[in-house]
RNA sequence: GUCCCCAUAGCUCAGCGGUAGAGCAGCGGAUUCUUAAUCCGCGGGCCGCAGGUUCGAAUCCUGCUGGGGACACCA
């Protein structure tokens, strides 16, 4: 902490001057608000209430000048000698002296404006509501330059609050990300689908192919996993009666750290009986141009340099036609050996043993087609190895009903014709049980209590899973997952011993 | 996990073998329409950590820690 703040702290209280002082201060408009408004004088501003951080002092003897930065934005405020003369310190030492850039303030006065234009707040009472004992990092900008800013991104992630309160642009885009919810939210109850909420803490994890972060609950003494999806607690509630039920689902999953991807992750699971995936796929059509319409007003998103186009209908290409284009040959009829020469000839790195015939598939998908999706696109139905969850397609074999939405050459959005055979479903899991015995770190758990609901018979139903963070990067235009996640994970903070 | 880059004042950075610097922030002073306010003066540093090379290291080398980027993983 800053010495001479703390000395501050000390004068503060010796003037008789709470630094952390009980009372409120109510307050009965902000700075966007009165800057909006005053030029038409619609509202009254004869007697403004404010608060906020002191966030500049320009201080010219007997008249002062000083920025308070509120939620809103910031707004000029004058202080006068003169109007202080019942209580002089009231200026030369609490303003002049003792107030910091970064504290938090509350004042009171009327509104008018400057010889030079700039609507402002003439304070006649004020009154300091906490001290910051820490100076911030103040930017300064001129119409060409940002002196100072602060852009470590390391320092900005690890105190999220700093970033907060100097970045007008930071708090912009976590309240962007929460209008992209809370359009979902709308969309969905709209059309009268139900917002519930599952286990996070699951005996088995399953409904993706990843690693789960362990845990253990003392009580019962049994091993716990946080979960990797929700899909199959979501599936059980459509077996339970429900016709549409959707989950904001927080889920963990114990694998790298990168741009795309954060330990703990958001997305939104939407399973809607009596539906398949074609239909899912309008849904999803019309729910990403609502979205888009509501958050930006447009479906043309500026992205990375890029227009993406969220105007419904999106792209649509099946997944072997995808990579059929992409090498030239239909990979459906070649065996192990010919794709694994294809792979050396396309210069694609073989993925990580142990691995299957399908996944040679998979890799050709990964490195050569997804990538160069970067107009909202719909890939559809994907071998049905790498599909466990997702039913067998209606009129070709080998393959299920699923697409995954690409934008920007990520997936968004994923989705099936829930598979509810429950033969079929105890099959493909136990396949899955295999792989993980043969190795697999990522493959499924089996999940009896799943196939159980299964066997009292689930609806034919339509799935979803929908990355929010992505979709916040491209709404938001973020180059990074940690840019739309308030507190991304770091490691911990190695203490110097200078704090303590 | 691998490779590359970065780490110097509260913030942003310069310095790259020879006495630690700038702007902003801070402190003292002047200043009743400023807005990167201005003007005068001043303080501020385990140069990320630990070794090594050298007469001498912020600077060169090695290791470590943290961060960023790319790759791998995340089908």
């Amino acid at each position: 902490m800053d010495e001479i703040r703390l000395q501050k702290v000390e004068a503060l209280r010796e003037l008789g001057i709470e630094p952390y002082p009980t009372e409120p201060f109510p307050i009965n408009t902000t700075a966007a608000e009165i800057l909006r408004y005053y030029p038409q004088q619609k509202l009254d501003f004869k007697s403004v209430r404010l608060a906020g951080r002191l966030w500049r002092k320009r201080i010219m003897g007997k008249a002062s000048f000083a920025v308070l930065r509120d939620e809103t934005g910031d707004i000029q405020l004058y202080f006068q000698r003169d109007d202080f003369a019942h209580q002089p310190e009231l200026y030369d030492t609490l303003f002049k002296k003792l107030l910091d850039l970064g504290d938090i303030i509350g004042v009171e006065g009327f509104v008018f404006t400057t010889k030079t234009g700039e609507i402002t707040v003439h304070v006649q009472h004020f009154r300091l509501l906490a001290k910051c004992l820490r100076p911030l990092p103040i930017e300064k900008e001129t119409e060409e330059k940002t002196y100072a800013a602060f852009t470590d991104p390391e320092l900005r992630y690890r105190m999220r609050y700093v970033d907060l309160i100097v970045h007008v642009g930071v708090r912009e885009l976590f309240r962007r990300r929460s209008a992209i919810v809370q359009a979902i939210r709308d969309f969905f109850n709209e059309r009268g689908y139900l917002e519930v909420e599952t286990p996070i803490l699951q005996p088995v994890y399953g409904g993706a192919f990843a690693q789960p972060f362990t845990t253990h609950h003392n009580a019962l003494d049994m091993q716990l996993f946080l979960r990797i999806s929700n899909e199959l607690y979501l599936k059980r509630l459509i077996v339970g009666g429900f016709t549409g039920v959707y989950e904001f689902s927080k889920d963990f999953r114990n694998e790298g750290i990168d741009r795309y991807h954060n330990p703990e992750f958001t997305q939104v699971e939407l399973y809607v009986a009596y539906q398949d995936y074609y239909w899912m796929m309008e849904l999803v059509e019309r729910l990403l141009e609502a979205v888009a319409r509501r958050v930006l007003g447009t479906t043309q998103v500026s992205y990375n340099g890029l227009i993406l186009d969220f105007t419904p209908p999106f792209a649509r290409v099946r997944y072997y036609e995808a990579i059929e284009k992409a090498v030239g040959r239909d990979v459906r009829a070649l065996s192990e050996q010919e794709l694994l020469h294809l792979l050396t000839e396309k210069g694609v790195p073989l993925p990580e043993p142990p691995y299957e015939r399908i996944d040679l598939v998979a890799q050709l998908f990964d490195k050569l087609v997804e990538p160069t999706l970067i107009q909202p696109t719909f890939v559809l139905d994907y071998p049905e190895e790498i599909s466990p969850l997702a039913k067998k397609h209606r009129s070709e074999a080998g393959v299920v009903e699923r697409f995954e939405l690409i934008v920007a050459g990520k997936e968004l959005a994923n989705a099936y014709s829930e598979l509810n055979d429950p033969i079929d479903q105890r099959r493909r899991l136990e396949r899955q049980a295999a792989l993980r015995a043969a190795g697999g770190l990522e493959a499924m758990p089996m999940d009896e209590d799943f196939l159980r609901a299964l066997e009292y018979g689930m609806p034919p139903t339509a799935g979803l899973g929908l990355g929010i963070d992505r979709l916040t990067m491209l709404l938001c235009d973020a180059p990074s997952i940690q840019e739309v996640l308030l507190f991304p994970l770091l490691r911990p903070e190695t203490p110097s011993p200078a704090e303590s």
